[in-house]
DNA sequence: TGGCATACTAGAACACGTTCCTGTTTCTGG
DNA sequence: CCAGAAACAGGAACGTGTTCTAGTATGCCA
């Protein structure tokens, strides 16, 4: 942990030179954890292919988990501006949540290695990383809670149900890291919750 | 991970010398680990205050997160076995649920510290350790679905509901950990979940 | 009982995240 | 344009999980 002040998230006064760094090291991130996972995005490697210094890269991210959740909240805002492009298919809460949550976990799963590297900096999160981590929540609960409306009127516990499912959705993916399900069963027990907590 | 082969359950062929081994193992473990919770649980600290060379705790337990899966595996079976010397409590599922889920929150929230250790734990766990954190969750699991059922008659879905409130149980857990909440909200956010999920 | 496999001790050694230091470049205010 | 501040490069150094080596002790079987 560095002790001078780091940009979390890029300040308005950021030089171009700043932006190009931190877009090297981001897709440097992204293309080491593709490849290898989580161990594989190894905080040197990551500096030399973004040809910076091992230090500048501590300045941007103070460390590799503030990285990876990086990395995940910007896939994330980029699926989600792909979904939010059209409006949830279905006609149950059911269907629509089904929907969009079927397509992010397919999304996510296209690339298995990079996926597991951005779920598990996510558990392995700390405290002095929970600005970024909630930032990614809140886009995901976006994402439900907007299928579970369906252009509908919102009723009282949308946000409390979105929460919920997608609490079982992280864990489904860390059983998944940990061996204990198969990528499949991912989304077939993602969906059973779905059709029992939002029994319509 | 060392090539040898490790028993991570004890063998029924220990010698006492060995049980007492891996119980001083563990007791050191859950000292350190409530004195200042994971990252006080050094691998040389807990070698000797057991009095057993490092790479002896290694053949014990392959790594650390084996050693604080364990260990979370003991202090599951004390609580379950105490929550099992009474009938669960209350008229409805939820009631009955919300019984079982309090005391098990509480009574690991009593030791913030270790609970951190153990839990993080449970989140780092990787293929290798799969058998253990199963071992874990079947166990609480168990204590779930009993509540649900209260001596009454098994439903279909009484498996798949239990396995979705430990999921929610777990992600509060971190989003504590995290930094995210509060934990008197780990209980608070539980609650309504348990109330959502077994709407009776 | 002798010999052998296995377990154990003590400690060095290695890997990778993180920190720190020194010198150089780039930015910014006057 | 200049001086000081901030950012950066390059790389050494540190901490902790993990592995490895060499020697010693222990249990087991013929």
């Amino acid at each position: 942990m560095t002790t001078t002040q780091s940009p979390a998230v890029p300040a308005e006064s950021e030089t171009a030179a700043q932006r190009a760094r931190r877009e090297r090291i981001l897709a440097a991130t992204l293309g080491l954890a593709s490849r290898g996972g989580y161990e594989a995005v190894q905080m040197r490697e990551v500096a030399e292919r973004s040809e910076v210094a091992l230090g500048t890269l501590y300045r941007y991210f103070p460390s590799k988990i503030h990285l990876l959740v990086s990395a995940m909240a910007a896939e994330v805002d980029r699926l989600s501006a792909r979904l939010q492009r059209q409006a949830p298919q279905g006609d149950t809460r059911a269907e629509r949540v089904a929907h969009v949550l079927e397509r992010s976990t397919r999304s996510l799963q296209r690339d298995p290695l990079l996926t597991e590297a951005m779920i598990r900096a996510m558990m392995a999160a700390d405290a002095t990383v929970a600005a970024e981590v909630a930032a990614v929540r809140a886009n995901m609960a976006d994402l439900i809670v907007q299928a579970i409306r369906g252009g509908g009127e919102p009723q009282e516990h949308d946000v409390d149900l979105a929460a919920i499912l997608q609490d079982v959705w992280f864990a489904r993916q860390i059983a998944w890291l940990g061996g204990r399900i198969a990528a499949a069963d991912v989304w077939r027990d993602m969906h059973l919750a779905i059709v029992l907590v939002l029994a319509d």
